[in-house]
Order: structure tokens, then sequence, then C-alpha cells
DNA sequence: TGAATAGTTGAACAACTGTTCAACCGATAA
DNA sequence: TTATCGGTTGAACAGTTGTTCAACTATTCA
């Protein structure tokens, strides 16, 4: 789930057309590791499966079996989501006898979720 | 870009250990189409070139020509970006001539991208 | 008109991703 | 101890995705 950079850098074969306004964006845009992080996350939350995963665990912690069942998946599936949830700092856990108790790290990713929800029902 | 519904549902294995909980749950999980938009949403915003052309066309407009210059990519390269960009409705763009000038298409998807960032910042 | 340039598109290909399967680890209970 | 159940893991496989390449359209300019 991490993004590699690309190898080779292809150069534009336009003419230059509008070259300051180039330069000039060129010294306002992120950091290139900062845009791969932003697409990374967006990566883990790019997937029906993670978010499904997110809404069952928001509000009560939910073991890895109930998640499964919940969602009609298998627990290995369900597992090596986590797992990617886990790796990306989106989820928690805490064990408890046989049981693995998941829930959200915090109130961004809900917050932001939220914001996208309501940007696609416009 | 569009997400499928998945074709099997096997059914989880494990013995049901919190019933209620797993019932409760199942009756405020979101529709299933509003899961599928989410995750397609974020899935479009879970690429690096995107989420630079996004970057690159804030503020002020941009000419398919500069942003692959700028980004030291190939025309077709972007152009097929932009199309993505384009369905998804996070740009729009408008014909001056040989040029074609993109721009952000609102501002919903700015203040995404900044809580994301503010996130990873932590 | 024809040449040149901006941009789009589809096919092909390599790289990546998600689920399945089987094997495994760990904690509980007998 | 051994059996059982919850959970994790790695390999394999199919499906998906992003870039390249070549061909194409459209607009400008001579």
């Amino acid at each position: 789930m991490i993004s590699k950079k690309r190898e080779v850098a292809p150069v534009c074969e336009c003419e230059e057309i509008h070259g300051e306004l180039v330069e000039k964006r060129k010294a306002t845009m992120p950091k290139e590791f900062e845009l791969y992080e932003l697409s990374d996350f967006f990566k883990v939350l790019g997937d029906s499966t993670r978010i499904n995963i997110l809404f069952a665990i928001d509000g009560e912690p939910m073991c890895v079996c109930d998640i499964a069942r919940l969602l009609s998946m298998t627990k290995s599936a369900v597992s090596h989501q986590l797992k990617v949830l886990r790796q990306a700092d989106l989820v928690t856990y805490r064990k408890r006898g046989k049981n693995v108790f998941y829930s959200l790290a915090d109130d961004h990713v809900r917050d932001i979720i939220e914001k996208a929800l309501e940007h696609i029902k416009e």
C-alpha cells in the first residue's frame, strides 16, 4: 500500500506556452513525499471493504469475527484489510481473551468520511 | 473507476459470539451504493498523479500541456488522468483556441484534501 | 488548402490489489 | 497435555489500474 516513485521521468513533448506560470506553480507545489503520503491515505479509504469496516467499528469496537459476519466475508479477508487499516493508523485494537476488538483510531477519519459523504450527496 | 459488486458472498466460518451487536450494526450501516460511491470517490484521490494535478490547477486554471510540463509527464498520461477526474466531477474545463484549461470543480475537494493533510501531519 | 500543435482515445502491457486457501499462532477450556 | 476457536499470515490467482504508444480529431496559422 506504499506508493513507489516512478522510475522514468518522461519529458512533455509540447512547446512551452506558459513558462512563467509553470515555474510559479513549481515553487508552490507541495513536497513530493507529502503528495505520496496524501494519495496513500486516500488509497486506503478507496476500497469499499475497508470503508465498510470503518463504518462497522464506528461507535463501538467490534471483533474480527463479528465484522466478518456483518459483512458476509471470511475472517481472513477481513484480517487482511484490518492490517492495511492498522498500518495506516486508522484503527486500533485491544486483545480480550481469544478476541481482538478493533475501533477507530481517532475522529479525523470520521470527519473526512463525513465531508466526502456530503460531497457525493451534493 | 466504478466498483463492481462482489459476485460471491462467502459466509463467515466463526461461531456467532455477539449476535445482537451484529444485528444492531446491520441496521445502522449505510446503504450499499453509498459505500461504493464513497470508496470510488476516495479511489480517485488515491493516486499521486491525480493529487498532483489537483494541486497544479488549484487557484488558477492550467492547460494540459502546462500540467504535463509541470509534472514531467506526457500529455497522454495527463489526459487519461484528467478524464478520470472529469468523470468524478472533480474538475471542469474550458476550451480556448487549441488549449483546454482545467480547474477545480468546487471547494469541497480542496476542503477534504486540506483535512487529510492535517491528518497525516498529525 | 496544408502543416503544425494541443489534446483525446483505445489497445497493450506491466505493476498492483483484494480475496481465497492452507497453514500457522495463541488463548481458553477440558 | 490436547482440542478448539479466533485471528494472522504468505502464496497464488484473477481482476484492476496507470503509463506508453500510435493513431486520431480539432484548432490555428501560413
